[in-house]
RNA sequence: GGGCCCUUAGCUCAGUUGGUUAGAGCACUGCGUUUACACCGCAGGUGUCGUCGGUUCGAGUCCGGCAGGGCCCA
């Protein structure tokens, strides 16, 4: 017969040995016939799945986990769903240089189509070696790539033990994502949230799509400034009677051809005279008006800039508010238009639109700087400044600004109304911390504009309309035709609408399928209804939502709390989730932030591997919510220390106990042997302060974990944990073997001394405590133990209570200073030994032991333990107070080490014989 | 330019509503193979609490200024 407990104990192997067993037993399913009151759920943001994992995807989501482990064993029934948020450009990207494959809507399918190669080796491949294929082709092998990483991801969060419920896995791109997606916008649209405009939108020229504000940051860039000369027009001439050029600076001058106006501060005195009159462009000659407005900054430049349709943002600020018109010289490839915008109409100015016309911006502004320069009308050299440029936060190119037709939904951005009940929606929500609060209130009020959802690419949910196509083929954007809730999902570019037929597809009098997809966060968004069965299981729905739990990076606040807010208040009146609990960064030893770019990474499982799943775990749960954490393998070798001691105590409470003797019998043996125990009488004054202790270690665990606050119950239960192994396991040894020779099976039905029967009552209570207070951390551990004596899984066996704690230590329990002092007495008798360089197993002869009155009740209460742990053959306890007077035993001892003054409230020994070597 | 967070031992961090002499672990040094554990145990030293000022009987803690670090937004 093989024994049920270890000889010895090992960390190493638990992970995929107690992962099969959960699997096996179900032990994390959901069970669907919960009601909301039973239910706690948690919407877990997928992680990108072509995006490799690092250590802060382990660090935040073991915080999650360690929350769903204590909902669950606190007797909720948890719904922990994971996902991959797959769809979008970061797999298009990927899929590219890992097949070596670019998309060409216009190209058809073929069928059985196999790739150039496979596994690119991480290097980009260059667009002209990259083989141009159908979309459905590329979506396919999209399809086939991301199938493979969450397979890996699964893998990896399965070894992190994650107690996700594997059966309710989802993709973002799969079938039913996209109908929650499509059928949330079809909703929007008939409630109006949802509106298609012709507007300018920032534009990534190299992705050629369209880019919504929360992807955007600003980067430094060198830019100058050219100093340029516009013309009086006659009306100005007229009313200053001057002859005199109007000077601006500008950082683009090549967008001179799409300036429509000159504006300068409304208060500005220089300019005063001018608003309202007119000056001509220089080369192009075109009559531009100038005008006022408070945007524009006196300090910047010469006070006054000219307005392009479009430089930047302000300029479409300037353009809408003031009425000026559309000019624009740059195209979707980031190239000058061909032809020359409205206004330049003189033979000169086309001829030096000519110039520029198919060049890059970059190659336009030298061409227009040397035009310029020609024709006078520059001043002085470029003024070299540093100055922040929009860019798509994926991008490599500044932004440029174009005019195109795109999907928005409202988000508060253009709607003052809609934007206070937003504000208040994040008020309602319990932040945690609560300082993560503030991100995204500064984030609803400071947004300009509505939420651009449509994306120009391929990979992603289809925009589910069509157009009627108008007799002279154009498409009727005015009134489209949008399929059924229940015909979803739809891709309007092979589907057909209803009243049509194939044949009609692009032909006057027909129809044409809507070609952009969206955006990736307008089905990340909707996260709690993809998960919760907001389209297809209202049964689910109502024991789901809202959720209780959101938890994520403060990254996404602005991008994905916001947006899931958004969704939830449009479509259902009311918050996603109760809670957000935001977890830090993980910070390199140089407090840099990690992050693939900069290179510093390290591969998760690598370190699962090196230290052991638990002990990365305890490293993640000791850094708290919303503080950034440094990446400490130092912490890693910590937590695994506390699960091999959790281990190796368990062996020697089980073997002390009898209770392994009972088990290796049989674990139903062992669970009786446990359960009888458990049910004997603490007597002695030691036990019951440990297990007061204990109760009130349990109270403030539990407390700190109901306020998200998994650090501080850590700490407590592992601080309690240190101490029930290095003092008070020592101390009750001996009282606990009650006298069995070493290696000896302990009977735990016969019949023993009350000390010694005291003793494993405590030992067997104090054992299964520990073990639930510390299982949501160190789930392999702690389950390996239970495994030995208890039944079934630790993670579905109730959180530890205090009051049968309470009861067990008794009214008279004189609680944790008891403890206290009688550790504190055991580590004076030790060090008198450690002094005297000699083993802990050397017998004191006689001591004398100091102790302050205060302490003295505690340390007679544990005498008999400290004379047995501390091998003391005589020991006298001496109040420290009297000890101080003369003439008392205890002053100028021979070990009298000072002229100090001992200190009368600390411990100490004096007069201590040891026995010869 | 606006906002948020942080600054405590060599390192990583606790320090709750202001209250004795500011703590823990790691690292370091010495000792020790004990019927749980050498992936171990025991013992030991370690501080201008960033800085200047204020409130208070009393400030690491509250208030203000400054410096440094990180992040978000313009």
């Amino acid at each position: 017969m093989t024994s049920r407990i270890p000889d010895k104990a090992t960390v190493d192997g638990l992970e995929d040995r107690w992962n099969e067993a959960w699997e096996a037993a179900g032990t994390y399913r959901f069970d669907e016939s919960k009601t909301r009151e039973q239910v706690y759920s948690i919407d877990t943001p997928p992680p990108t799945v072509s995006g490799s994992l690092h250590v802060g995807h382990v660090f935040s989501y073991t915080h999650t986990d360690v929350v769903a482990r204590f909902q669950r064993m606190r007797g909720r029934e948890v719904f922990y769903p994971m996902g991959w948020d797959d769809n979008g450009l970061p797999t298009e990207r990927r899929v590219q240089n890992y097949y070596g494959v670019r998309c060409d809507p216009t190209l058809p399918y073929v069928e059985g189509y196999e790739p150039p190669f496979e596994g690119g080796e991480g290097k980009s491949v260059k667009a002209a070696d990259q083989q141009p294929i159908s979309r459905r082709n590329f979506v396919e092998l999209c399809e086939r790539l991301t199938a493979e990483d969450e397979k890996q991801f699964e893998s990896l969060w399965r070894h992190l033990g994650l107690s996700v419920d594997w059966s309710r896995t989802y993709q973002t791109i799969s079938p039913s994502s996209q109908a929650v997606a499509q059928q949330a916008f079809l909703r929007g649209l008939w409630r109006g949230e949802c509106y298609q405009a012709e507007a300018p939108t920032l534009w990534d020229v190299t992705f050629r799509t369209a880019v919504a504000q929360a992807e955007l940051e600003d980067r430094e860039r060198p830019g100058a400034y050219h100093r340029l000369a516009f013309e009086p027009a006659a009306d100005m001439e007229e009313a200053t009677g001057s002859y005199e050029s109007v000077w601006i600076e500008t950082t683009r001058p090549e967008l001179l051809p799409a300036c429509v106006a000159l504006v300068a501060h409304p208060d500005d005195a220089r300019y005063q005279g001018l608003f309202g009159k007119h000056v001509r462009t220089p080369l192009f000659g075109v009559e531009v008006p100038v005008v006022a407005h408070h945007l524009a900054n006196p300090e910047k430049g010469s006070g006054i800039a000219m307005i392009c349709t479009f430089g930047d943002v302000t300029d479409v600020t300037w353009w809408r508010e003031l009425r000026l018109p559309t000019r624009p010289v740059i195209g979707w490839d980031g190239r000058m238009l061909p032809d020359a915008p409205a206004g330049i109409s003189s033979e000169a100015g086309l001829a030096a639109y000519g110039e520029l016309a198919g060049l890059t911006t970059f190659s336009a502004q030298k061409r227009i700087v040397e035009l310029l320069s020609e024709a006078g009308v520059l001043d002085g050299a470029p003024r070299p400044i540093n100055h922040p440029v929009k860019f798509f936060e994926k991008g490599d190119k500044p932004l440029e600004i174009v005019t195109t037709r795109q999907w928005y939904i409202r988000n508060g951005g253009t709607d003052a109304a809609l934007n206070a009940e937003l504000v208040a929606r994040g008020s309602e929500l319990d932040f945690e911390p609560d300082f993560m609060r503030v991100r995204y209130e500064n984030w609803v009020r400071g947004l300009t504009g509505d939420w651009l959802i449509s994306r120009q690419r391929f990979f992603g949910v289809p925009i589910p309309v069509w157009y009627p196509v108008l007799a002279d083929g154009s498409p009727d954007y005015e009134n489209p035709l949008v399929p059924s809730e229940e015909s979803l999902p739809v891709d309007p570019s092979v589907d057909v609408p209803a009243g049509f037929e194939a044949s009609q597809r692009d032909v006057p009098g027909g129809f044409t399928g809507e070609k952009d997809i969206m955006d990736t966060w307008a089905t990340s968004s909707l996260t709690p209804q993809i998960v919760c069965g907001w389209r297809d299981n209202p049964a689910l729905f109502a024991a789901t939502f809202p959720m209780d739990l959101r938890p994520q990076g403060q990254d996404i606040i602005r991008t994905w709390l916001f947006s899931t807010v958004v969704r939830s208040h449009a479509e259902h009146g009311t918050l996603p989730w109760k809670h957000a609990a935001i977890s830090g960064w993980i910070l390199d030893p140089d407090r840099k932030k990690m992050s693939k770019s900069k290179g510093n990474v390290v591969t998760p499982m690598g370190l699962l591997e090196t230290h052991g799943s638990d002990a990365v775990r305890y490293w993640a749960a000791a850094a708290r919510l919303g503080t950034d954490a440094a990446f400490d393998e130092g912490q890693m070798k910590i937590g695994r220390r506390l699960a091999m001691k959790v281990l190796n105590a368990s062996k020697f409470v089980l073997g002390a106990t009898g209770i392994a003797t009972a088990a290796d019998s049989s674990l139903e043996a062992g669970i009786a042997a446990a359960d009888t125990i458990a049910a004997g009488s603490v007597t002695e004054p030691l036990d019951r302060a440990m297990l007061t202790a204990l109760a009130d270690v349990v109270d403030a665990a539990t407390t700190a974990l109901e306020k998200y606050d998994h650090t501080r119950a850590l700490e407590v239960a592992e601080t309690l944990f240190w101490t029930f192994c290095d003092d008070y396991l020592e101390l009750v040894k001996t009282r606990a073997y009650d006298g069995a020779a070493p290696g000896e099976a302990i009977d735990p039905y016969a019949p023993c001394s009350p000390a010694a029967a005291s003793a494993r009552t405590a030992l067997t209570l104090a054992l299964g405590t520990f073990l639930r207070l510390l299982a949501p951390v160190l789930p392999f551990a702690t389950e390996e133990v239970w495994s030995w004596y208890r039944p079934g899984s630790i993670h579905r066996t109730p959180w530890p209570e205090s009051a049968p704690l309470r009861e067990a230590a008794g009214e008279a329990s004189q609680g944790a200073p008891l403890l206290a002092a009688a550790g504190e007495a055991l580590s004076v008798l030790r060090k008198v030994k450690s002094e005297a360089k000699v083993s802990q197993r050397t017998p004191l002869v006689s001591v004398d032991l100091l102790v302050p009155a205060a302490k003295a009740g505690f340390v007679r209460a544990s005498e008999p333990d400290l004379l047995a742990a501390g091998r003391v053959e005589s020991m006298q306890i001496v109040d420290t107070e009297a000890a101080l007077e003369p003439n008392v035993d205890g002053l100028g001892s021979e070990d009298g080490s000072s002229d100090e003054i001992a200190d009368p409230t600390v411990m100490r020994t004096e007069n201590a014989v040891l026995a010869e070597a």
